[in-house]
RNA sequence: UGGGCUGUCGCCAAGCGGUAAGGCACAGGACUUUGACUCCUGCACUCGAAGGUUCAAAUCCUUCCAGCUCAGCCA
């Protein structure tokens, strides 16, 4: 992370910033923050934020940071998901070594500290089904009332317990439940399960355990176990914080860990529903969850974005608790800035036009040296060939150009990048009227690079040489989904999110990309090779900014 | 409608009683062998609303309005 990302970060946030300061300065002496998902799913953009917040924050006052994967609950948490998660955030960068730990781990200790809050007489075993509990939840606004189970003997709570963990009970026969009040407007403290009964093989304890700890109880303990000063997560747990204090208070644990909570980060145009995303998948709109189009962290590393230009997004767009939809322009904005210093500038035609230039020798092929870069030499320098035939993109000409067009069209002149200024002379039609070829003449005196500059001309297009271009496949994406307020969600998906342009032609030195190489393909944006395909299929990470307005 | 949270420019976001930072977007202009980059310039007499306190309020008080969120043996 740059140093102004640090300071950023170091700007915003404030709420989070005077409560760790504050208890540096009493109660602690080091900060150490965690990251604790589920292994049940990809990572997207979001829960990024919460990686970059936890961990760039125990960097800043100088504390250390755990993964934990807060894998309770078997049904849903995949080993494969494990891998992928650690795989993502080593890519966003950030070293994981010695610091991965598993809820899972904990579950002797868990156990333990149950059986304390039972000898306290502040948990009880609840013999309610899941329909008759739900009733006595109460509402939203209505008092719950009191399990008849509620006041069993500690020894009674105990012996239950045991059996339950020993497996004399069928699944969800009874539960262990926290003794509080069910008539706390807050409904997480409406007498809380602190363990169900069910028969899961688990990841990593296999079939050791029938029972599983809730989230509720759990997470505070986790967080406890590992020394955790500061749990900073997101708003939806701020109602959790006092069923997190409780459990804490009740339990003997050197560091009290302290609950801190920000608002979720969404990004517009583009969908981070788990549903929505599955269901897509399903109908085949999208290819899986590192589908270019989707802000996972694996979709956006296929796309192209470097790690650091999400960082630096994350940095930028602050913290704080009110519910916020960051422009999707905003993260593009980051993207170029960091593709735009380390990308080979090359060209490539996405929709091809033939161009004959007549005055060019036939056969005769000239190799031109150009430099990757402009203003980065160490990117080094490649031979384009030139030739008679190119091609150059057919949006850059029109037969009857508006006054503010300055690419090719008939009596018009332009320069061909790195080549000779062109004028065009005539075009050729099919039977349907379609242009299917351009002529022109080159000024041979014109030259790039002989120095010579005889007369200024507006346009420079990009171009490749018919018979040395290399076929491509370019895969053009944009916004996810469109905003549309009739819609039921507000949004549709966009129809025209993919597009691909397989008949694209780049210039020779294509051939030899490679995964790790970035390209701009001069005016057409910044590229990638896939890394689901075979051969040269190229994705565009992002488009190039245009102030060129049609018409 | 009970509880909790939030409301500062189109979008993020500083500000914490002394007279509205910054970034993105957008709009002009300069430069240009990428209509890119870069560089200038502009962009909230006003802080959800209304009252009040004060010499002074986005910041304090009161009321109101709007949005989000909570009734899994999910996390």
């Amino acid at each position: 992370m740059s140093d102004d990302n640090k300071h950023i970060l170091m700007e915003t946030g404030t709420f989070i910033h005077s409560a760790i300061q504050e208890d540096l300065k009493g109660r602690l002496n080091a900060l150490h923050t965690r990251f604790p998902p589920e292994p049940g799913g990809f990572l997207h953009i979001g829960n990024a934020k919460a990686v970059y917040i936890n961990f760039e924050l125990a960097k800043i006052y100088g504390g250390t940071y755990n993964l934990r994967m807060d894998d309770t609950n078997p049904a849903i948490e995949k080993a494969e998901f494990v891998q992928a998660i650690q795989d993502d955030i080593r890519w966003l960068g950030y070293d994981l070594d010695g610091r991965l730990f598993f809820a899972s781990n904990y579950f002797d200790k868990l156990y333990e500290c149950a059986v304390t809050l039972i000898k306290k007489g502040l948990a009880f075993v609840c013999d309610l089904t899941a329909e008759e509990m739900r009733a006595s939840f109460g509402g939203i606004d209505k008092a719950g009332t009191d399990s008849p189970y509620r006041n069993r003997s500690i020894e009674e709570n105990l012996d239950l317990f045991t059996r339950m963990k020993n497996g004399e009970f069928p699944d969800g026969a009874k539960t262990l439940r926290a003794k509080l009040d069910m008539a706390s407007p807050n409904m997480n403290m409406r007498d809380p399960v602190m363990y169900r009964i069910t028969r899961q093989t688990h990841s990593n304890t296999g079939d050791k355990w029938c029972i599983y700890p809730m989230y509720d109880f759990a997470h505070p303990l986790q967080d406890a176990i590992e020394g955790i000063t500061h749990s900073l997560c997101s708003i939806e747990f701020e109602e959790h914080r006092p069923i997190y204090e409780w459990y804490i208070s009740h339990l003997d644990f050197p560091i009290k860990p302290r609950q801190i909570e920000f608002a979720k980060m969404s990004i517009s145009n583009t969908i981070m529903g788990k549903r929505h995303i599955r269901a897509l998948i399903a109908e085949g709109k999208y290819d899986g969850w590192d589908d270019p189009r989707l802000v996972t962290l694996s979709g956006m590393r296929r796309r192209g974005y470097l790690p650091a230009s999400i960082r630096e997004f994350l940095g930028n767009t602050g913290v704080s608790k009110a519910l916020s939809r960051v422009d999707f322009g905003m993260l593009e904005y980051f993207v170029r800035e960091h593709l735009a210093p380390v990308s080979k500038v090359v060209m490539a035609v996405l929709n091809p036009l033939k161009v004959i230039i007549e005055n060019y020798p036939e056969g005769e092929v000239e190799m031109l040296t150009l430099p990757f870069h402009g203003d980065n030499e160490a990117l080094g320098c490649r031979e384009v060939p030139f030739s008679r035939e190119i091609y150059i993109e057919r949006e850059d000409f029109m037969e009857t150009p508006g006054k503010k067009f300055f690419r090719l069209a008939p009596g018009k002149e332009v320069r061909l990048k790195g080549a000779y200024y062109v004028t065009c002379t005539g075009i050729v039609k099919d039977t349907a009227g379609n242009i299917v070829e351009v002529r022109c003449t080159y000024d041979p005196e014109t030259k790039s690079g002989s120095g010579v500059e005889l007369r200024k001309v507006k346009g420079t297009l990009h171009w490749v040489s018919a018979k040395h271009a290399v076929p491509i496949k370019a895969m053009l994406y944009d916004m996810a989904v469109l905003d549309a307020p009739d819609a039921p969600d507000g949004i549709i998906d966009n129809p025209d999110s993919l597009i691909v342009m397989p008949n694209a032609l780049g210039e020779p030195c294509l051939a030899d990309a490679t995964m790790d190489d970035r390209f701009q393909f001069m005016r057409n944006g910044y590229f990638c090779l896939d890394n689901k395909h075979e051969g040269l299929v190229f994705n565009r990470t992002v488009s190039l900014k245009s102030s060129y307005k049609k018409s």
